[in-house]
DNA sequence: CCCAGCATGGTAATATATTACCAGTGGTAA
DNA sequence: TTACCACTGGTAATATATTACCATGCTGGG
C-alpha cells in the first residue's frame, strides 16, 4: 500500500463527505448530513464514513452511543496540499493572482481588521525575506 | 441535460482530467496524458475527454487530424467557485488564514515584486472599501 | 423490568466511473 | 496507388462508488 491519504484519490460523495468532516473538525453521522445540500438517506453517510475510516481517512471515538468521526491527516497538511494544487490549476502558482481571487471573493465583507491582518502577514514576510 | 456544469459532481479520473486541461487552457489527449502522475492508457484518457464533453465540462475543436479540448467553464467562474469552497472547508472562510498558508506554502520563492504586488492588491482593497 | 427509539455492523443491490478493445477514416510518404 | 500511421467513434468489460436493507444491541423513560 502506497501513500493512502490522498482525498484526491477519492469518488465524489467521499470527497464531499471527508470536506464536511474537516470543516466540522470532528462530526457525527448527523451532523455530517445536516450539512449536506443533496443528501443521501442516514444509512449511505454512515456507510460512506465507515468505508472512508477503512480507507484511511478518518478516524472514530465513541460520544455516548453515537460515534464521532474526524480526519486523520492534520488540517494544516491537507489544507496545504489543497491549496497547492488550487493554485497550480487555476493560478499558475501566483500568489498575487490567488489573492487577487480571495479578495475579490471577500470584497463585500472586508473589514479593516481583516485588512490589517493581511498587512501584518506582508510585513512579517518582508522582514524574513531579507 | 441538465446542463449541470458543477466539477465536484465528478469522479476522480473525470475531476484530474479536467483539471488538467484547466491548467493548460487547451490540450489533446496527449498533452493531457503527460500531466498525469499515474497514466492510464491513450484511448482511457480519450474516453474520459469525450465523457466530459458529453456531460457539459469541455468542448473540442479540430487542430488538423487531432481533437484539441478546453474547458466551457470560464477559467474565471471556475476558480472563483473552488477557491470559495476551499477557503470554506479549511479556513473557516477567513481571508487572513487563507492567505497565511499561501505565504508559508511559497515562503521559498518569495520575490520582492511579488510581495510589491501584494501591497498593491491590498491598498486597492483598501481605497475601494471607504 | 420492558419497550420504544436510535445507533451500529454486516452485507446486498445498483449506479457510475474507469479502463480498454475494435473498426474505420484521412493524411502522408514511398 | 498503396501501405502505414495517428487519430476518431462506438461499444464492451470491469472496478469502484453509492445507496440502502436487515438484524442486532444499547439506553433511557414509564
Amino acid at each position: 500500500m502506497v501513500g493512502k491519504k490522498d482525498p484526491s484519490q477519492l469518488g465524489r460523495r467521499e470527497r464531499e463527505i471527508l470536506d464536511i468532516v474537516f470543516r466540522l473538525g470532528e462530526a457525527s453521522v448527523g451532523s455530517v448530513l445536516e450539512q449536506m445540500a443533496d443528501p443521501p438517506a442516514y444509512d449511505s453517510v454512515r456507510t460512506m464514513l465507515r468505508l472512508l475510516e477503512r480507507k484511511g481517512f478518518v478516524t472514530h471515538r465513541q460520544d455516548g452511543t453515537k460515534y464521532l468521526y474526524k480526519p486523520t491527516q492534520s488540517l494544516n497538511s491537507a489544507s496545504r496540499s489543497a491549496l497547492s494544487h488550487l493554485m497550480a490549476t487555476f493560478f499558475q502558482n501566483s500568489l498575487a493572482d490567488t489573492m487577487a481571487a480571495a479578495l475579490d471573493l471577500k470584497s463585500d465583507d472586508l473589514s479593516d481588521d481583516e485588512l490589517s491582518k493581511l498587512q501584518g502577514l506582508i510585513n512579517k514576510a518582508r522582514r524574513e525575506g531579507r
